[in-house]
DNA sequence: ACTCTATATTATAGGTATCTAAAATCAAAG
DNA sequence: CTTTGATTTTAGATACCTATAATATAGAGT
């Protein structure tokens, strides 16, 4: 039985929120999907109907574990193919969210495996997000924001979240890339920017931006 | 402005029946989508409306120029689709059909034009089945059914119409694919089986499958 | 020309996913 | 404990694509 695409991207945007800490409201999901809070609500009930995930009223969602598995797959294929566009099809890592948004939906099994064969079973997409396992396993993930970290310490970029083309292309054409290292030369109070030194340069990175880029210690991977 | 799946699944098959002569009426649309008579009725209005085709009650539609560029585009992921499927993927020409099917409908422009690049800029795909140009021009099909060839000349297999995935993984195994030589040795009357000579070996063709395989004169390409 | 049958269309309805506007609920502040 | 403002849900509509059942049309055969 397949689900709609609606219902498979409700279930993705819960994971995700959960696994950002955040909880699964009607508004948050409402703002990550772009539709109304009232659709929303009719689809919430309709995934509970179908014991996707948990919803009580006016507290939010929360996944079961078969939709917990629906995401996963969804996820599977997002990241799958954000790699295989880039690594492949030659797109640039700020053009291979949307057509992977798209994509991920209408791909059957056998094309998600020949992907992941073709790219040796890869464990992380371009901009360092997991890629959970066939079976429903997700690697772990960078979550010490920049603009957490600590001065004059050696890290590894281990994540950007931001998907905005825009963004993405200065970041790489900085250099800012998963992979990379860097050391954090300075940080301005009150949320201002944090100078950040890599390959040499250093490069003052606003706040909003801050939070969105996630760094793990170089030798723990 | 995009238009839906649905109505691209509709200009498609219109397309593909006016190109083997066939009259794009009510019935034929309905079979060749699996849907009802009358939800044929009800597109081909929306799309008339739309000026993609023209339709006359009771008497069958035809594309308009824009139907038509609209059904080409959607046969150009389809056919690119399947051949890079085939050829860079690893998928058997038997696997093909499917897949583009569904992806055909949701990659984008860019996509098209990365796979055509990888892909050399192909004319055919591996049915045999023509792909038209980015700018809506279609290479020459082969016509000249098997059942209707004649004997004891040598032809070369252009394209095999039939998508039945056992079937055509039966004709691969026997070495009947586009590109191969072949002369007929002898046709049964009563529209019995043809046997045909290919690769040193004598092969028997029912009267059906002989009408889906399409010859050309191998110097003629 | 008339009748029959295959084909096509109209009328009506259902499922999915969305919206806006109105009502209900929650939680925090006084 | 009550008010207030934000959040969520309900109610009612719309768009899209499909279906079944009933009706209309066209074309072939007599």
């Amino acid at each position: 039985m397949r689900l709609s695409q609606a219902l498979e991207d409700y279930l993705k945007v819960i994971y995700v929120l959960e696994a950002d800490g955040e909880k699964a409201t009607t508004t948050a999901i409402a703002q990550a999907l772009d539709v109304s809070n009232a659709s929303v609500t009719n689809m919430l009930k309709k995934l509970a109907g179908m014991n996707l995930i948990v919803h009580e009223s006016y507290k939010g969602a929360e996944l079961s574990p078969a939709g917990k598995k629906v995401a996963l797959e969804i996820l599977r294929h997002h990241r799958l193919l954000e790699l295989y566009l880039k690594e492949v099809m030659g797109y640039s890592w700020d053009e291979v969210h949307d057509e992977a948004e798209k994509l991920e939906h209408h791909i059957s099994e056998q094309f998600e495996d020949r992907i992941a064969e073709l790219l040796n079973h890869p464990t992380y997409d371009p901009h360092g997000d997991p890629i959970p396992s066939k079976d429903g396993v997700m690697p772990e993930k960078a979550t010490l924001a920049l603009h957490d970290a600590e001065l004059n310490t050696l890290y590894m970029v281990g994540r950007v979240k931001d998907q905005n083309p825009e963004l993405l292309r200065y970041l790489e054409k900085k250099g800012v890339l998963p992979g990379v290292e860097l050391t954090i030369v300075e940080k301005a109070p009150f949320d201002g920017p944090v100078a950040i030194s890599l390959a040499g340069q250093v490069l003052s990175i606003g706040f909003a931006i801050a939070q969105d880029i996630f760094l793990i210690q170089p030798n723990q991977q």
